[in-house]
DNA sequence: CTGAAAGCGCTTACAG
DNA sequence: CTGAAAGCGCTTACAG
């Protein structure tokens, strides 16, 4: 049996409550008193029950967090990030990948609200999961889900127009886009209206094409990629929604026999430290991932710590990373 | 105040001992009564408390996971297998992001005994952390941690061997290793047995250079790369012991002057859906992470099921993924 | 087929 | 400075 309180109790010769009381260092205490308490814990290997105290706190410090599938680089770095600065706070993770299912993510939301989470960190591509009343405190990540959801994301429109100049002024004339499912509510949906707008300012026709991915993102529809190449033999900038789009793309258009980046440019988004590390070349906008995961985390446990009613939405800025995907080799 | 089962009770007409049998279908109970209270629960938007469950029942259902990094695409596909297969069963996933240091990995390893979590899945390459009597159910993944402990794995000895041999086959004249952290018992170990028992076999003279890595293993010490090439110009085969590793060395090599596979060959490890999808060309021992989940996560539930006295200890097979690195261009 | 009571391991007013 | 008692939300023998 797993030493309790009581058994603490016993071999101190003092009452649970002063256990209690030592172990949650509340009211006053003689030293002498705590030093056998400490002692008996030892000795009889004591470790507090979580359960038994969050039932009674009606604070768990369990905070829940939904992606579509760590596997994918951003998610697993996010939620690296996300779970280290809970660990820090004094928070713990539960884990969800909601694999894009819809089903899925209710049946999670629904999970964690069984298991008494003090908030939800979500990245969710589904509308309409935060039915009824808000359950709990949450925020989301990249994307608005309720009028009570805080939301925290990088500036998607600002990353769209970056990588967009950056084909423009790289002297690309044909510029195309690459994006993910037409049907999934992403953020990527702002990247692609900052191409449209930026291509119509510079008076051209914008052209976006959608490739379906799997949960993870880790694959993707590779037909899509070659029909643009068929339909348009004489692109030769390329913006793709994410790195690992971008980096298919470069490999099918190297495959046909594009030179890159004389014959092509191509932008790619998200710039984790892995993509970054592993393709240095490849021109990306880096999302700070970091602060997002910082800022989720900081707003979640304020929100927590005291319910307030106004929803706040932060939006931090992305940055160029320049490689030779765009670089104008002379 | 979020609703009890004693709410319940009182919308239903019921006892809340009646309201928990309908819950748990236990017990013999009129299809009206179920009814009632079914519509009651849905009424007040009642979800049952699964701290107050896991209290009593004394099983939480709770799995913990440690890993070093879900930023790292292995341990994040890795871990996105075992939530994914640990909800199928019912199990929850409580996420812990090691940065393999010894004192966070002693820290969530108290963590989860007092989150009473009913088994630990755990990939660590810190020994000693499972002094006194094991405390509860664990699988451990790649690596030896206690006699009580099982172990998963795959056959690093057969990948180190796999991976040595196709560099002989096609022809490498000095090949080198290189390997993660010296001081790291990590399973990498065994792959470098392999490479130096086939090289003695085949008469040559082995040699392994360290690397040292960040937690997440996402960059690593290019230094000592330069120091390979400096000390080894004439290196045309190179076995390193896991992808980021591979990669990096092929792109310093190739910045170099070296063409890749015609004077230098390469041959990486782990292929992870991820790098196979963003490196197709990297040769590669393929490690099946899905069936590394799999069974950790069953032999673990196993274990929680029914306590055995029996270390079971399971090895899977990896397999070669030839690309181009190792391919003969002719 | 259904209910009252005790208990899971902890904490916190309330007394002393 | 310390203890006895009630309660967090649930479940399960035990009665009826």
């Amino acid at each position: 049996m797993k030493p309790k309180i009581e058994d603490v109790a016993k071999v101190a010769g003092v009452s649970p409550t002063t256990v209690s009381r030592v172990l949650n260092d509340r009211g006053y205490i003689s030293g002498k008193t705590k030093d056998k308490v400490y002692a008996a814990m030892e000795e009889i290997n004591y470790v507090p029950n979580d359960l038994a105290r969050s039932l009674y706190n009606k604070r768990s410090y369990l905070i829940g967090v939904i992606v579509p599938s760590t596997g994918n680089p951003f998610f697993g770095e996010l939620v690296a990030y996300i779970e280290s600065i809970c660990d820090e706070k004094g928070y713990k993770v539960l884990l969800c990948n909601s694999l894009h299912e819809a089903d899925k993510e209710k049946k999670y939301w629904e999970m964690l609200r069984r298991n008494q989470v003090d908030g939800v960190i979500v990245v969710t591509y589904n509308r309409g999961l935060v039915d009824k009343e808000q359950q709990f405190p949450a925020v989301a990540i990249d994307h608005y889900l309720s009028e009570h959801i805080h939301v925290v994301s990088s500036d998607n429109f600002q990353g769209g127009e970056l990588a967009s100049r950056e084909l423009l002024e790289t002297g690309c004339k044909k510029i195309i886009h690459i994006n993910g499912d037409a049907n999934l509510e992403t953020p990527a949906n702002n990247r692609q209206y900052a191409y449209e707008r930026v291509m119509k300012e510079a008076g051209r026709t914008p052209e976006t094409y959608h490739v379906v991915s799997d949960a993870a993102f880790l694959e993707s529809n590779i037909g899509t990629i070659q029909q643009l190449f068929e339909e348009h033999p004489d692109v030769d900038g390329i913006f793709a929604s994410d790195d690992l789009l971008a980096i298919r793309t470069l490999q099918y258009a190297e495959h046909l026999g594009y030179k890159v980046p004389e014959d092509l440019k191509i932008v790619g988004y998200d710039g984790t430290s892995l993509i970054r590390s592993l393709y240095p070349n490849l021109t990306t906008i880096i999302q700070p991932i970091y602060q997002i995961a910082d800022d989720a985390v900081q707003t979640l446990i304020q929100e927590i710590d005291n319910t307030s009613d106004d929803r706040k939405e932060k939006t931090f800025p992305v940055s160029l990373w320049k490689g030779e995907t765009t670089g104008s080799f002379t």
